[in-house]
RNA sequence: CGGGGUGUAGCUCAGCUUGGCUAGAGCGCUGCGUUCGGGACGCAGAGGUCGAAGGUUCGAAUCCUUUCACCCCGACCA
């Protein structure tokens, strides 16, 4: 390709809009402009690098056994409510809708397990047809609360989605595995350095889920480790030991302790220590948290009780609460006057005893212990222990797991690293084929429901995440499997016939060898060329300058290291450099 | 949706507090000339409904009201 029909624009001032360096060098670059909020166009370098990202996940998802197809976009609504989801993703608002000319709705597919489903059970008739995996690269779309940070997070994206079906959980883990395997593989093939890590289940549902991160600092993701044991999950999922609270000397069970004006955790045990309880921590309080849980079927009152100086888990608090309540599509917290509602106090006050729906205690809590909790009256705690509130409540780990917390699996404490999630894959199970009516005859002669897992990736937000990756103070630093292309050949002038002629018949021979090069064709000086191609990250810069008097070309990668090469052998050299790195990718 | 902020040239921004001449700068763009290996220089130019609507005023980018858009912090997720 010539530069001059490329119409490159860059820019040399960071967009005003832009805080992480993706979104920057992405916009300066000219790979992305935006259309609109959370919109954005894809210029003819990202389209081929996103193009490339697709090949590569692709045709490892296909190895895997993955079956490439194309769904609609548009998703009826009743195919939503066979799957009981219509109702959730309308009430979370996840899901863009549109309405047709006879007042249909439509759902803009934020994914897509319902149409699969459907289509599955009308393929799949027997056991002989399983396991078969579904899988397509298309547009998902989503009504993002807060689009931000360029490509990372917006209400358009490419996604690859895959689909499997089976006949039983043994062959569901066969596929798991393989899609596990098939995305450490296309991962590292794009040239990113990705882990698994064990993460909730979220709207999509089913038993067990792993999310793919890519390790960057400016992730959304927060993901704690320990290393020893090859622990690692989201913060939303991960599990912790947490040492017992220190003993102290608390009165007899039921003492109410009068703590005027002290509403917060903190408040409370200043208080105390300095009226009678000097060895009194916050490890040794209850904290009370109350919410509403919003479901199909209404709302409902949740209280929460977690060790004084833990926070809660909301994502596990809101799976705890299904298991009692039915699907919890949100969590709000509960307004003043819910609050006196359900303590007969003021806020600050709350303790077991009170009135809610559901009632769930952390399972780290010890229900013999002595604890300084709320007395549902104002201005007061007491003296309490959990045992004889535990009737009708449900015990279940809801506490945020921080870093420095001992890990699940023995000795040694987690660590935080911080991540951006770019793949994911379920287990679902039977959720949406039971759901829908999806079964399949088995060998015994009956019917039963099709076995299911889904994975997705994120192709265009790891375009992003590779640039996270791969920079440097002057631009990009593409891996050669994803570069948009890669080598760019340089005359340094546009008016000399003689550099020209070189530069003319090198990018014709690359191309002749299957090379994807750039000819800078454009009327510019050196330096403005140099640092557009910097910018961009064109892995492989040849120049054709002052050193072609003396039969020399200067190649360099992206990364700064090479040469003069004799122009005889630049070919070789130029298509060597573009194998080799590809070959290191492929591992 | 709650909290904070910003809308002025293609891009990055000044001007607004305290209303006043033809609304400015840098980058980019056009022409000419000199340059030509890491974002050159000189000269001459083009480019603006100051987000929108209404109001106050002799006079509004500036003050008031309404509204729209975008950005940041929180809840959603590939």
């Amino acid at each position: 390709m010539r530069a001059r029909t490329l119409n490159i624009v860059t820019l040399r001032e960071d967009p005003a809009d832009a805080e992480i360096v993706s979104h920057k060098l992405l916009t300066r670059a000219g790979y992305l402009h935006k259309s609109g909020a959370g919109l954005y166009l894809y210029g003819h370098f990202l389209k081929r690098v996103v193009d490339k990202i697709s090949r590569i996940v692709a045709e490892e998802i296909a190895g895997a056994g993955g079956v490439e197809v194309t769904m609609p976009i548009m998703q009826e609504r009743s195919l939503w409510e066979r799957s009981g989801r219509w109702a959730g993703f309308q009430a979370t608002r996840t899901m863009l809708t549109v309405t047709d000319r006879g007042g249909q709705e439509f759902g803009l597919s934020p994914t897509a397990e319902e149409v699969v489903t459907d289509y599955a059970s009308n393929q799949i008739t027997s056991y002989k047809q399983l396991p078969v995996c579904y899988f397509q690269q298309h547009t998902k779309f989503r009504d993002e609360i807060r689009p931000r940070f360029g490509l990372m997070r917006v209400k358009e994206f490419i996604m690859m989605d895959a689909y499997s079906f089976h006949g039983s959980e043994q062959s569901l883990d066969d596929t798991y595995q393989a899609m596990r395997q098939a995305y450490t593989t296309a991962f590292r093939r794009c040239g990113l350095e990705a882990f698994a890590v064990e993460a909730d289940t979220g709207a999509i549902g089913g038993s067990s889920s792993h999310e793919f991160m890519i390790a960057a600092d400016v992730g959304e993701d927060a993901i704690l480790f320990h290393p020893d044991s090859g622990y690692a999950a989201n913060v939303e999922r991960a599990e912790c030991a947490i040492p017992a609270a220190p003993a102290w000397s608390a009165p007899a069970a039921g003492t109410a302790l009068p703590t005027p004006g002290a509403k917060t955790i903190d408040e409370v045990v200043t208080y105390l220590q300095a009226n009678g309880y000097p060895d009194l921590t916050s490890a040794n309080t209850l904290k009370a948290v109350l919410l509403v849980a919003e479901t199909v079927d209404g709302d409902r009152t949740v209280a929460a009780f977690v060790r004084g100086d833990r926070e809660v888990n909301e994502i596990k608090l809101s799976n705890a609460v299904s298991q009692r309540v039915g699907e919890v599509l949100q969590l709000r917290a509960m307004d003043e006057a819910a609050v006196r509602a359900a303590t007969g106090c003021a806020p600050g006050f709350a303790g077991p005893g009170l009135n809610a729906d559901v009632v769930v205690f952390d399972a780290v809590l010890d229900a013999e212990a002595l604890v300084v909790a709320g007395a549902n009256q104002d201005d007061t705690h007491a003296a309490v222990s959990i045992a004889a509130h535990l009737a009708d409540a449900v015990q279940a780990d809801i506490t945020l797991a921080v870093a420095g917390d001992v890990a699940p699996a023995g000795s040694g404490e987690l660590v935080e690293r911080r991540g951006i999630e770019a793949g994911h894959i379920f287990k679902l199970g039977t959720k949406y084929s039971a759901a829908m009516g999806a079964e399949f005859t088995g060998e015994d002669g009956k019917r039963h429901p099709l076995t299911m897992g889904c994975y997705g990736i994120g192709t265009s937000r790891l375009a992003a995440a590779a640039v996270e990756q791969h920079n440097d103070k002057n631009g990009i630093v593409w891996p050669m499997s994803i570069a948009p292309y890669q080598v760019v050949v340089v005359p340094t002038r546009a008016d000399d016939e003689n550099l020209m002629g070189v530069a003319q018949q090198l990018y014709t021979e690359l191309k002749a060898q299957g090379i994807e090069v750039i000819l800078d064709d454009r009327d510019a000086k050196p330096g403005v060329k140099f640092k557009d191609w910097d910018l961009i990250g064109i892995p492989v810069k040849v120049v054709a300058g002052r050193g072609v008097a003396d039969g020399n070309l200067e190649i360099k990668t992206r990364q700064g290291e090479g040469g003069d090469v004799a122009i005889s052998d630049a070919v070789t050299h130029v298509v060597g450099l573009v194998r080799d790195a590809m070959a290191a990718l492929r591992g």
